[in-house]
DNA sequence: AGCGATTGATACAACGTTGTATGCTGAGCC
DNA sequence: GGCTCAGCATACAACGTTGTATCAATCGCT
C-alpha cells in the first residue's frame, strides 16, 4: 500500500529505527546517514502512518470540540477559533454537534467509545442538568466552556459576564437613557450567563442610581432569534415605556430589531440596543448592532492551553481543576450611536 | 492504562479473540460465553481502542472536510450537514480551513500528512488554479464540491446552477418585473458558479422575452456581504433603472439589501430581491431574504456517498470519476412577495 | 460404530511505529 | 597495548487490534 519506514530503510540501506530518528530529530544521526536518509523519505514519498504513531504514544494529535450546533453562528465563530489555535499547537479538531443540547447525546459523546479518537474534549454542555455533574467525572482531559454545571470539578474557561453585562448596560445608560429594558433572563434558574449578565445589568442600573423595574424584564428561555421577536412583542404589550435594550445575546437582539422596526420604532433614535456575543451578521444589519465581544480567539487559546496540560498528564488528583476567564471589549455600532 | 481487551478476556476466562468477536458480533460464539464476556466488558467498562484498530484495519472512520471558513454562514451550515449525514454513516467529520481558499493552505491540505488521519476528503477548493489541476491526483479518496477546477479528474458534487440561476430570475419576471439586475458575475471567467448562475439569469431573461441589458450587470470578485454592498453603490451610481435584483448568493444580497434600505428604495415594492445559498440568516432579516435553497443535506449525502464507494476500493481506474448534482428549491420569502 | 461436517474456541502473526537494550566501531588515555 | 568511552547504528519488543490457520469437541449420517 502506501511506503512504510521499513521500505525507507531498506531503500537507503539503514535499519528502520534510523529512519525513525531521523524522522522525529531523535538519537544521533551522522550527517552522511541522515542526508541518505531524507533523500530515500523524499524519493519513495514516505509519510508517516500516524494510526500507528497514535497506537505507539496514546496520543492522537486531534482534540474533540462538542457544540449544540454549528448552524448558530456563535459556535461556527467559536469553532473557526478553535480550528486554528488548535493549528497552531499542531493539533486537529474534530466537531461534534450535540444537536441543539440534547442531554442523551451529549452524554453519549462523553463515555462513548469516539472518545479515543480525540485526546481531549472542550464541551459546551447544554443539555445536561446538574444531576449529571457526576458523569463528568471522566478519565479523559476535558474543559468545560461557559458556566452551565458549576459543580463539575473540571478545567472551565468562562467570560466575566457580570462585569460584561454591567458594561454593556451601562453602555446605554451612558447615552442618556433611563429606562433600559432586558431580554434573556433566567430569574429562577441559580446559575448561568443568563444569571449573571442580569446581576451586571442590576449592578450597572444601581451603580448609576436607576431603579430597576420588573416590567422591563423579560425571561427568554432559548436564546434564539425568534424568541428574541417574541419577547419584544410581550414587553412592547406591556406597554411599559423603555428607551434602551440589552439583549442578552446577538440572536435575540437581531429578533427584537425585527419587531421594533416592524412598529416602527427607530433604533437607536426611540431605542438604543446593544447585544451580546459580537456575532459577524451584527456588523451587517441595519442598524449595526453595538455588542459585547467575548474575545473567542482568547477562549479558544485558553481552552486548548487547559486541556493541553491534562493531556500532558496533569491529572485532577495532581492540579485542582481552575477556572479561566477571557476579557471581554464593548464594540459600538450605529444601534447605540448618537442621541 | 484503560482496559484492553486482553484484560476482558482474562477475566471472563476466554481468549482474546473471542472476545473481540464478541464486540464485532463476528464468528461464532455460544449464547452463554457471549453473556459472560458482555457481563465482564461491562464491569471492566471496555472500550476498543480505536487507534489500534484503524492501524490494524487501514480505516480511521474519520473523513476530512476541507473549507475556506467556518464562520462564513454558507460553509457553517455545510458542515452542520456534513457531520450530521456522516454520523448517520458512523463517520466522524475533520475539519480543515483554507483560511479563506488560500492556494498554499489547500495544497498543504492535500497532500500533508494529516490526510493520513482521515479516510478521505471532502473538498471545496477555492485558491487553487486549474494549473494546479493536476495536483488533486491523488491516491487517497477525493471529493469536490462546487465546479471549480472543473479539468480535475475527481468525483464531484455539484448543483443544477444554470437551472437554479434561471428559475431564481424566472421568480423575479413572474412579479411583472421586466428590469432585472444581477449581481456577482464573472464575465471574463470560463468556468464557475458565477459563469452558471449568469447563463441561467440570460436564459431566463429571453425565454420571457426580455433583454439583457450590460447596464444592469455587475461584477463582483468575491461574494461577501460587502461587496454587495459595493456592487449596490456602483449599480445605483449607473442611474440606470432596475426594479428586481438577483443576487448570486445571500451575503451579496444581504449587503446589497442594506444600501437598497439606506437609499430608501423599499425591497420588494421598488426592487424584488432574491438571493442565492439559503443561508439561515435571510429568514430573519428584514424583509426576509427569498433565495434558491442548495439542497444541503443532499449534497452532503452525495458526498459522502462518493466518498464511501472511493474509501470500500473503488478506485479511479476502476470507476470513472462521476459527478452528482443535487436538487434545488426556489423560497419564497418577503423580498419578492406582494406587488 | 465410524466417518466427515459443523460448532466453538484458540494461538499466532501482522498492521507501522517508537522505547529500550544492546552491539559495534574507532578514538583517546594511561 | 589494553582499557574505557563516546558515537552511531541495530535488534527486539510492545502498543491493542483483527484475519488466518488450527484444533477439540460435538453432531449427524450411513
Amino acid at each position: 500500500m502506501s511506503t512504510t519506514l521499513h521500505d525507507v530503510a531498506r531503500h537507503a540501506g539503514v535499519s528502520i529505527k534510523t529512519v525513525s530518528n531521523v524522522v522525529n530529530g531523535l538519537g544521533r544521526v551522522s550527517a552522511a546517514t541522515r542526508e541518505r536518509v531524507l533523500a530515500s523519505i523524499a524519493q519513495l514519498d514516505y509519510r508517516p502512518n500516524l494510526s500507528a504513531r497514535s497506537l505507539r504514544s496514546g496520543r492522537t494529535g486531534v482534540i474533540g470540540l462538542a457544540i449544540p450546533e454549528l448552524s448558530l453562528a456563535y459556535f461556527a465563530q467559536l469553532a473557526d477559533a478553535v480550528i486554528e489555535e488548535a493549528e497552531r499547537r499542531d493539533l486537529v479538531v474534530l466537531i461534534e454537534q450535540t444537536r441543539g443540547g440534547d442531554r442523551d447525546r451529549e452524554l453519549e459523546l462523553l463515555r462513548g467509545p469516539r472518545r479515543q479518537l480525540t485526546d481531549g474534549l472542550i464541551f459546551s454542555p447544554f443539555g445536561m442538568t446538574e444531576a449529571d455533574t457526576g458523569l463528568l467525572d471522566i478519565r479523559s482531559p476535558l474543559v468545560l466552556l461557559g458556566e452551565r454545571l458549576p459543580e463539575a470539578n473540571v478545567d472551565r474557561v468562562t467570560m466575566r459576564n457580570v462585569e460584561a453585562g454591567a458594561a454593556a448596560t451601562a453602555s446605554l445608560i451612558r447615552l442618556g437613557r433611563e429606562r433600559v429594558a432586558v431580554i434573556g433572563a433566567h430569574l429562577d434558574a441559580r446559575m448561568g450567563s443568563a444569571v449573571l449578565r442580569y446581576d451586571g445589568y442590576v449592578r450597572a442600573l444601581r451603580e448609576h442610581g436607576l431603579e430597576l423595574r420588573d416590567e422591563l424584564v423579560v425571561e427568554v428561555d432559548l436564546w434564539h432569534r425568534s424568541n428574541g421577536a417574541k419577547a419584544m412583542r410581550e414587553l412592547l404589550a406591556r406597554d411599559e415605556p423603555f428607551d434602551a435594550l440589552f439583549a442578552m445575546n446577538d440572536e435575540l437582539a437581531l429578533g427584537a430589531l425585527r419587531v421594533l422596526q416592524e412598529e416602527g420604532i427607530d433604533v437607536p433614535s426611540d431605542v438604543a440596543l446593544i447585544g451580546f456575543d459580537n456575532v459577524d451578521e451584527g456588523g451587517f444589519s441595519r442598524p449595526s448592532l453595538s455588542t459585547v465581544d467575548p474575545g473567542r480567539p482568547e477562549i479558544a487559546a485558553m481552552a486548548i492551553d487547559l486541556l493541553l496540560e491534562r493531556i500532558g498528564g496533569a491529572s485532577i488528583d495532581d492540579i485542582a481543576p481552575r477556572e479561566l476567564q477571557s476579557s471581554f471589549r464593548i464594540i459600538d455600532r450605529e444601534s447605540t450611536r448618537g442621541a
